[in-house]
DNA sequence: TGCAAGCATTTTAAGCTTGAAATATTTTTG
DNA sequence: CAAAAATATTTCAAGCTTAAAATGCTTGCA
């Protein structure tokens, strides 16, 4: 009742450029791209707690730091695990709560704070990340062979095409 | 340091069944996906914070009911969105307070409310919605005319494969 | 030198999210 | 029919997240 016959010839066409200002196809594609990554984390989370009692804002927190031998800074954390300094600060506090990570005032600028992962949290890290990268594995174990490079560059191409839509806002923005 | 020589060979084969237990090639695709992801919602709440003074749950808890004319339960609309029942609750519960959204228990079934736009809420998401797909148009405009219907097809696998996944470790854990 | 501007981090207030426990109702079963 | 099991929702406690304000330090410049 609410997709009048004048309308339907056009449901064959795929081409947006055909519907002027449709944009159907792009918004199924932005809901399945979150179904992926939704449904992926959330079992994440899920095995993080069953099996090592931890939360995945940890276990990123810890990735990020076991990457660097020499300790990052709670600004470098926070740009590339792209969440709020206060955020990095919460979590840390945490960690270094538990023993896992550790965190001092950086030697010659007192306004920062260097954080590394202890001899213990490394240790943790290694059997988490192990695990980690099973389940990964295992969720992604249904992609045919050439599936994966394909996509791999194909979510290329998408996120340059975000950071260049983002980057168009901020300009935007920028000219006021 | 640590990629020792004899380990640099491997680095240019891409197939994962030759370097038996490594997984890094779906790693890469995970954290690709989730960065692919993470920007997009970062956005589209950005936007809708300035333009709409509105969050990202809100507006697909409206979303949700703007698709049914009679209304929802809270646990539809909570297995539909994939999150929580108390999540749904919460939400609602704001709506209901703007006066966006009407809640009623069910005429035959006293557990059950439903939910359902009100007029007013039916007509603000109108206009929410169709600057939010021009926005998704504008994220995805860097994608190529066979891009778009290349990526939906495997994350269509993508999310079969997950699936899949999920249901082998649920069946697992039913067997204790 | 002294002070203004800039930076890195923390704190704060508000809202989201979850799993689990509690509540209320309906359905099943003995 | 009554008790038990199942179901729908809410409440609760804990933790995550953010933007904005506050704090404390450094740097540049007059």
């Amino acid at each position: 009742m609410d997709t009048p016959e004048a309308i339907r010839p056009l449901d064959r066409e795929t081409k947006a450029s055909e519907r002027p200002g449709d944009h159907k196809d792009e918004l199924r594609l932005w809901l399945r791209l979150l179904t992926c990554s939704t449904m992926i984390e959330r079992e994440i989370r899920r095995r993080l707690r069953e099996e090592f009692r931890t939360t995945l804002p940890r276990f990123d927190l810890m990735a990020q730091l076991e990457k660097s031998a020499t300790g990052m800074t709670v600004g470098e954390v926070s740009q590339r695990l792209m969440v709020s300094n206060g955020n990095v600060t919460t979590v840390v506090a945490g960690l270094v709560e538990e023993g896992l990570v550790d965190k001092r005032p950086a030697p010659h600028d007192r306004r920062v704070q260097v954080i590394s992962l202890t001899a213990s949290g490394r240790r943790q890290f290694r059997v988490m990340a192990e695990r980690h990268e099973e389940w990964i594995a295992d969720l992604f174990a249904g992609l045919g062979g050439s599936d994966l490079p394909a996509l791999m560059r194909l979510l290329g191409t998408t996120k340059q095409s975000i950071q260049g839509a983002i980057r168009r806002a901020g300009a935007e923005a920028e000219e006021a």
